[in-house]
DNA sequence: CGCGGGTTTGATGATGCTCAAGCCCGGTGG
DNA sequence: CCACCGGGCTTGAGCATCATCAAACCCGCG
């Protein structure tokens, strides 16, 4: 089980874990489930733990006065889950984070966190994972705001194609900030062509 | 000059510089000048410096293939300037950077930052620079598929009153991702309440 | 067989864009 | 001192895109 977070690490870094290393990730990360459609992080609560994603699909999501869900966010499998705002400062979240599928997770604590950025593999892997976290999400603000709904559409396809297998095409319409019928539109007018 | 830096440095971390290091940043970070209109970094070209602003005004935008600009990053004094993904990755950036005042800088090339980040301070001050950059990229993007034009508007004088004061309005228009227009006639409605 | 979740299709309308014109204002040069 | 110019801002008309609402369809499952 927790082989799959190794090696997840073991890629990120230049150095390998040590045994000790794996033995603290081990007393560090709990093991977790969650069915589908459960909550891992309710708005308005602090969130309180980190996810890395054995097995599953998450969302990540805000729900808006008209009581519409705005995906911020999807994860797979080898993907970590948090709202990081909130997880970091304590504050309560804007937030929802539920299950899409069956999910198990690993899941670490804010204090258990400091602990285990002690070790030089694991903060190299958080170092990158917040750098590449951020240019992901730079480049999703630049197509948002400056490509129209098509050609979000068809980023999303090159950049994760996953997305599109594992997720019904209301919440990838969602994630592109469009609604599921111009979605629907959009891909028969990819077909004709 | 540098005392500017070294007190944004001291803000953002527990344990203050010591002489030592600031030596070191002082051979690593060089002062540059940018006029008005003068380009920091041009699209397809590798994004070679960190810019730490010292005085002026800075912007980072897309420019799509109908010819208009879609403004990424607006920046003022005590902001880091600089394509991560081109500036890590040595990859030919698809962003233009240039100055829209008059700008003093501090610059720092990618090989010296990696001799930087062996100070704990600066260590801690990047990681935390990090996560907020991370944090703020999200939630401009919650707010750029979840809100319409007036509120997003309303964001933006909440979170970055300057930026109004500072960039004309046809730039802040395109940071929210609307027309000039549409924000001309957002801010009528908003004066007749 | 009926139900629930998901997708499609059509009609209608809002939002925001484009294009074009005019205005305002602070230079700059005659 | 005035004319003109450029950059920025505003206003209006027409239009494209996309959202909303409603209905129908599809299909896997109890």
């Amino acid at each position: 089980m927790y082989d799959q977070l190794f090696s997840y690490i073991n890629r990120y870094s230049e150095t390998l874990l040590t045994p000790e290393d794996e033995a603290l990730i081990k007393t560090s990360l709990k093991p977790a489930s969650l069915k589908k459609k459960e909550l891992f992080l309710k708005q308005g609560n602090i969130c309180q733990f980190t996810g890395f994603i054995l097995k599953g699909a998450m969302r990540q999501y805000s729900v808006d006065s008209a009581g519409n869900e705005h995906i911020i966010q999807l994860a797979l499998e080898n993907w970590w889950m948090v709202d990081r705002e909130s997880y970091l400062m304590k504050t309560p979240s804007v937030y929802n984070i539920d299950a899409w599928e069956d999910t198990e997770l690993l899941v670490l604590e804010a204090d258990d966190l400091q602990r285990l950025l002690e070790i030089p593999t694991i903060k190299e892997m958080f170092w990158k994972m917040n750098q590449s976290s951020f240019i992901a999400s730079q480049k999703r603000l630049n197509n948002s705001i400056a490509l129209p709904a098509m050609e979000r559409y068809e980023e999303l396809i090159k950049t994760y194609p996953d997305f599109i297998q594992r997720f019904p095409q209301h919440i990838i319409a969602s994630y592109l900030g469009i609604s599921k019928e111009t979605l629907s539109r959009v891909r028969n007018k990819r077909i004709q062509k």
